[in-house]
DNA sequence: AAAATGACCGAAAACGCTTTCGATTTATCA
DNA sequence: TGATAAATCGAAAGCGTTTTCGGTCATTTT
């Protein structure tokens, strides 16, 4: 680092820059003005019973020697961190790349970081050691946490569910714990109305696998849907589309364009099978809306921007993860009853559902 | 939480699964063993000078408390805290939902948890105050920053690279301190090369934004590898595509679309805004790649999922993630020399382009 | 003028860990 | 067997805060 070492010669306020990072710590403050530590503490954390004059040097001393509080003494000392563990569990090995994890996580984290808190992502390990999440968030000293959970048992989460660490369960339902997912059952009401109302009668699903919470409502909220209209359903027209992923939306199409009676219209349980089931559909030579309507649920970035434009059953990912933030947070304050929080839902019609020829 | 007191009154485990989180200390695994604190400490940090006897004793006792260190007790007395905070700069808003962004922190994050650290997502406000992201590192005590940003000049990553604190920036250039990006440079050249090999000569650059470093890398890149080929480069043919977005895209193609002598073929610094020039070229009733050749560069996961599958230049994101931990381990544990690392790049040949007519 | 009140401040303990330094015990050697 | 070295452990200080408790003034009350 020898280029500081030669700035610091000619330039002093280059040289304080270089030490910022040598902490300076409530002491230093202390001795600069001449007040105890405490009676620094209690100024910066507005105490009343420190004068107006005091408070004011004190506090021009921070602004001066440019001192912030370190949040480890003082999360030692009050047992508050103000960081929130966040969790991802998923089998697809994606994290932060899911396109529904992200969207939430970057509402929850713009509400929380509002009132403060930082996020801090906990995995498994801790310097080679494997923990549990649970174990991981206790050693951390997190506030809280909040878990976005596509697999319906998971003995981690579970644990969580059952500790007394605040936290929040996102697209999984429980009545132990605080949880907020979609209205995953309207969305198919919706979904199946939609293409109900453009004259189709023969609709295939393609279902999220049934270890995931999502694929399992959806799948039920599918059946009841096709019952309201009197519609049967065919058995072999439900098909497992895998993990949410566009490969398993496009094997699963595969098996339905195999068949000799083949549905009109394919709903998918996410946008991600739909790209699948409709890129299965193109290389059939086939077309959509022509020969398929298909019609997702998501609504993701792209859905609107690649051709056709998808139709699809639209989640509000903002309002889910502010939700979240929100329960998890009073959760905190005040130790509140477990809540469930089920968030509206809404259909986006664009160009991949067209009446039935 | 009527709940768990019912369960407690029935079932002792139940009871002590919920005090889990009422902290384990390691007094409470003194007082057990009958040894002190500090022999307790060394057993678990592996000190030469504890007998194997009284060591198994110990951690047996760990195990049957369900005890972990506090991390942030450890943190506070060894000033490292195993975790690395991380900082997005970006002006779209978009935070984690960005396609590039959050593929690298992905990449990133399953580095660095190899290693045992936490990623920490630093933001500029702390409880209601606003600092500095380099203050906010400080505050928190993280032993290292990523930052990924897209900003060309900023006064926040500025103060980052000046400061000793051990950090690394992801897609923009600086001989000061630790960077990685791709060979953007190279990139172009892979892109030009390829449109000129299938015989275009008219050739449009949908450029990032100049305040961005990769827009302006690219920009010059494209004016570079034009040269080499001996082809002009129409002023008129270099479009401000904005902040790499669809509809920035979108609006940069339309302006192309309105010229009298049109381009044959257009090469848009991201994927994104490749999207949406294709999107304006369909729009005005003309198709890809039969009318206009597009070339676009990050390849995002759906650049190989939506018609026409798009021909694009390749960054690899997760090894950008993995270098870039690399390289910020390095210099938590040694303070070597800043590095700059620079990322090989590929060409993906898919269904945008093709021979001119 | 003495006593009571209130405003303002400091000493010290506590948070849960690591680490230095020294003490005690055991093993080793002559 | 006595001296010495090695192995094993504990006391205590320290990390940078917060917070309890009490003390010193100046001010008010009677």
């Amino acid at each position: 680092m020898t280029f500081f070492k030669i700035i610091s010669i000619f330039d002093e306020s280059a040289f304080e820059d270089v030490k910022i990072n040598l902490m300076t710590t409530i002491y230093d403050i202390a001795k600069k003005t001449g007040f105890s530590i405490t009676t620094v503490s209690r100024a910066l954390n507005n105490y009343s019973d420190v004068s107006e004059k005091t408070k004011k040097l004190i506090l021009e001393a921070v602004e001066e020697m440019h001192y912030y509080p370190n949040s480890v003494a003082r999360t030692l000392s009050t047992k508050k961190s103000w960081a929130l563990g966040i969790i991802f569990v998923e089998d697809l090995g994606i994290g932060m790349k899911h396109p529904f994890f992200n969207s939430v996580i970057e509402g929850f984290k713009k509400s929380v970081e509002k009132k403060g808190y930082d996020l801090i992502f906990l995995n498994r390990n801790v310097g080679g050691v494997k923990m549990s999440y649970l174990d991981h968030a206790l050693h951390r000293g997190v506030d809280g946490i909040a878990v976005v959970s596509s697999n319906y048992d998971d003995s981690e989460v579970e644990k969580i569910i059952a500790s007394t660490l605040p936290n929040v369960i996102i697209d999984l339902h429980s009545t132990k714990s605080n949880v907020v997912y979609s209205d995953n059952l309207h969305g198919c009401e919706l979904a199946i109305d939609h293409l109900y109302s453009l004259g189709h009668r023969k609709i295939a699903h393609i279902a999220g696998h049934p270890k995931t919470f999502v694929g399992l409502e959806r799948l039920k909220g599918f059946k009841s849907a096709m019952k309201n209209h009197g519609l049967d359903i065919h058995k072999r027209f439900v098909v497992d589309g895998g993990l949410f992923s566009a490969e398993g939306g496009y094997n699963a199409m595969r098996k339905l364009l195999q068949m000799k009676d083949r549905p009109t219209a394919v709903f998918a349980a996410g946008d991600n099978m739909a790209f699948g089931a409709m890129k299965a559909i193109r290389e059939a030579g086939l077309k959509v809306p022509e020969d398929f309507s298909v019609i997702g649920f998501d609504d993701i970035e792209l859905a609107g921007e690649i051709t056709p434009f998808l139709t699809t059953i639209k989640q509000d990912m903002d309002k889910i993860g502010e939700k979240a933030a929100e329960v998890l947070l009073q959760g905190i304050d005040n130790k509140s009853e477990p809540s469930t929080c089920i968030v509206p839902i809404e259909l986006i019609k664009r160009e991949s559902t067209k009446s039935v020829n």
